[in-house]
DNA sequence: CTCCCGATAT
DNA sequence: ATATCAGGAG
């Protein structure tokens, strides 16, 4: 319990350094709809944003507007229109089936839960709350990718290993209305600060809390 | 636990 | 030439 009370207090001590240093940290993926954002979302795993906005923005302006869109133009063209993006077989072969199922169960629109979202092909709990997050606004939306593990972990607020487990722990640990900026500005700090491979601890400022400071 | 698989930085 | 980037499905 006093264990449990110490990490609350450390997490707000947190919270507002990330908020004083990120406190306009949003998702770098770009889009005009939550079909855009759908569809990105599934393209950036293991991939940066970056090259999902270099290859999808000009393909959601000319083409890309609907589930209708995709199924019209076939597997085949989509797959060669995103071949420079990683997994593009399988992200192709996941984006087709969606669009099949947005058009027949949502009537092409995108579904606005947890559990609907992640029975999608291609989406799972990370980018469930991804699109909760961004798109819808849910404020109790933690996104657990591979910075929030790293930083939390490093931080010592999960011993845990498991996406979903740190997932269920940090929401009994950050206020709901937190939730997701803290998501989103922990994988800030994990881009540019908390590294994987070399951590700039000496320009950190959670280095005095850090119990994986300069190691 | 294995497969998927290219772009960019160094 | 090699390291680094960074989720989901079967």
């Amino acid at each position: 319990m006093k264990n449990l009370n110490n990490k609350i207090k450390k997490i707000k001590i947190i919270i507002k350094r990330l908020a004083d240093l990120y406190p306009d940290a949003k998702i770098h993926l770009k889009y005009n709809s939550a079909f855009e954002l759908l569809i990105s979302t599934i393209l950036s795993a293991q991939c940066t944003d970056e090259l999902v906005n270099k290859v999808m923005v000009p393909l959601y302006k000319e083409k890309y507007k609907t589930p209708k869109d995709i199924l019209n133009d076939g597997i085949d063209n989509f797959r060669n229109n995103i071949k420079s993006i990683n997994f593009y077989n399988n992200k192709s072969k996941s984006i087709f089936k969606l669009c099949e199922i947005l058009e027949k169960k949502y009537n092409g629109n995108v579904p606005n839960s947890l559990e609907e979202l992640t029975e999608l092909p291609g989406i799972g709990r990370k980018s469930a709350n991804v699109i909760l997050g961004n798109y819808f606004g849910k404020k109790d939306a933690i996104i657990v990718d591979t910075h929030f593990k790293r930083v939390t972990s490093r931080l010592g607020l999960t011993e845990n290993n498991d996406s979903e487990k740190i997932e269920l722990e940090l929401k009994e640990l950050v206020p709901p209305s937190e939730q997701f900026d803290f998501s989103i500005r922990i994988g800030e700090h994990g881009r540019i600060i908390c590294k994987a491979k070399s951590p700039k601890c000496d320009e950190c400022n959670l280095n005095d809390i850090c119990p994986s400071a300069y190691k």
